[in-house]
DNA sequence: TCTGTTGTTGACATCGTTGGCACTGCGGTG
DNA sequence: CACCGCAGTGCCAACGATGTCAACAACAGA
């Protein structure tokens, strides 16, 4: 009994090919022939070797196949701002999905809303070697990401077009959306509508800014910037949009630029006697049951079409960078619907 | 000018250390040291290094890293039901928050709540040689893992407890806590409760019934299995409760045991005239607004005790299994403090 | 001058797998 | 009988990184 015979300690470790082989009485490459369902092995060997891989519980080793054969992997990444966002992750669900049907595995991880986090889970995700890159973007810059797409590496961007990486992405039409939905506000009489807004930093609220300055300026407000606020999640659209209706010259209508901003917005307008008209981006579970006029639009969808592009690209389709843009469409449920109080000065 | 330099063709490929390497004139292991931090390289010729590395626009290649240093890969895999449930991502994102502190990577791949889908997504992240594994178990059968976990692979889930294979588990306090509410019900006067639960199969439902159970016996009522109806999504729930509430014998109060649930039994009660009483488990964004009460408890937390209790193992804990029950708390809103209707048979 | 120490560097083996190629029998062909 | 094709198998290199160890220079102390 030496001192140092490892094997002798309790440190068991993971059978590999090798081990399979030796107690299969193969070849690893036999082996390995036999496990990765290549063709020309004698039915008994490989029975053998299955015996074997059996009996030692053998695992092969991913990485060690990967990195072997090159760019080969199944694992598609999948970076998202926030996972307890559902909009993010129903995104992630429809790619999931259409992913799986090709073999393929989807692999998330978060950037926090945060660019520089986005940078180096993204950056992380490459040095896995994904067979594609899915990212919702926060940062507006991914430069970093050209050579990496030259090496053939399809990287498709969500919800916000990449600026300056050619790359396909799949957005909304978020900006005529924004516009039509403030033209019915405006067209059922409603003059001072409070917009609530995510960060300017971030794509889909300037172009939904935007729209709604379009609608704005069309029906003669040139200070439509003064009715413009911000909020970044749901406990600051409340308390800005109840500071909004108990202040001077309050709004007849809210209108909430996404999910997050309209759960605050309902959770303060809640039980008000005369409630403001409310508008919200992005449909949710419980806005039927509320009432909640809403600019609605698949989430699920946007991932599925994403996939597509992936797989698309995969498959060799060569050329410029698309850019998808999917519909929304206007769900009055009441809220939206209201007209402003009649008495006015 | 030779036919066969490889670099004159048209194949860009991803640089390896070497070519850092050779960019640098110095050899791969010193590059290797100036990249990875390690000590006793000279300042210039470290330079010289990052140079090249950068100019090459260098990334390491972790599969041939981690593959190298065996099990040191600073991936953590998350295997949850569904990406468009909030239960399970919020428990990600619970764990993804501490993970990250400590320098770990969380990647997540659903089970899409199926036990075969579940089994291999989970193989696959072993496969890829993971630090350590979170589940929110679907299956039953685990004893697969066994192995793999004998050789040292973290493991906990979450949710539901571990059965055939000795693992840490956090889970909450299901039984009593669905107990107690009942109890509330039935101090209230209710005596025909309608409770619809999730799938046998699953643990928490049974746990949770067996909690209504409990309660319904000790108020002397045997035949409480004729007031348990079974709905696994929103739709079939709403289809329940509707069915529950036009039928003869109606219940008086209805008890939805999980999220999904709850949101269908909230819909197909909303704007009825003289609602019954209504009890979910697990609390959701709107249930204030909607006046829900709730058995409420954290989800991110449950992710957060997994990842401290991973962490723990990794850091050398041993020892038995570790079970750790969360507490849940009522939160009273309204609609299960209604009262059955005075006039009854 | 010899020996020991310290810092810097590179040659080589290695992780677990797959690809390329060569080798062995064996039956069929000219 | 030399030759071919072909199924079945094994040896060796390779993927891209890191670990081990030794070589070497510079320098201090005896």
């Amino acid at each position: 009994m030496t001192l140092d015979a490892p094997d002798a300690t309790a440190r068991p470790s993971r059978a590999t090919l090798r081990d399979v082989a030796q107690l299969a009485e193969v070849s690893i490459k036999t082996a390995s022939r036999v496990l990765s369902g290549q063709p020309n092995v004698r039915e008994e060997t490989a029975r053998r070797v299955r015996d074997a891989a059996r009996a030692l519980r053998f695992r092969p080793n991913r990485l060690a196949r990967d990195l072997r054969s090159g760019a080969v992997s199944t694992a598609v990444g999948f970076v998202i701002g926030d996972l307890s966002n559902p909009f993010y992750t129903q995104i992630a669900a429809g790619a999931e999905r259409l992913l799986r049907e090709h073999g393929l595995e989807l692999f998330i991880a978060t950037s926090d809303e945060d660019p520089e986090r986005e940078r180096r889970v993204t950056l992380t995700m490459l040095e896995r070697r994904v067979r594609a890159l899915f990212v919702v973007p926060v940062a507006e810059e991914h430069a970093y990401l050209v050579p990496e797409q030259q090496l053939g590496t399809p990287m498709v961007f969500i919800d916000r077009p990449a600026v300056d990486v050619a790359a396909d992405s799949i957005v909304l039409d978020n900006r005529r959306a924004v516009r039509e939905a403030t033209e019915r506000l405006i067209a059922l009489g409603h003059r001072r509508i409070g917009l609530v807004a995510d960060r300017t930093q971030v794509w889909t609220a300037r172009e939904r800014v935007a729209g709604f300055a379009d609608a704005m300026r069309a029906a003669g407000t040139e200070d439509w910037q003064r009715w413009v606020h911000r909020a970044h999640d749901v406990a600051t659209a409340r308390a800005v949009a109840s500071d909004l209706l108990a202040g001077p010259d309050a709004p007849t209508a809210l209108f909430a630029l996404n999910n997050r901003i309209t759960a605050g917005v309902v959770n303060a307008v809640a039980g008000l006697p005369g409630p403001p008209a409310i508008l919200g981006f992005d449909d949710f579970e419980f806005a039927a049951t509320l009432g909640i006029s809403v600019i609605a639009h698949d989430p699920v969808d946007l991932g599925r079409r994403a996939a597509e592009t992936a797989l698309d690209r995969l498959a060799g389709r060569t050329g410029m960078p698309q850019q998808i843009v999917l519909p929304t469409r206007f769900v009055a449920r009441g809220s939206g619907e209201r007209p402003p109080p009649k008495a006015g000065p």
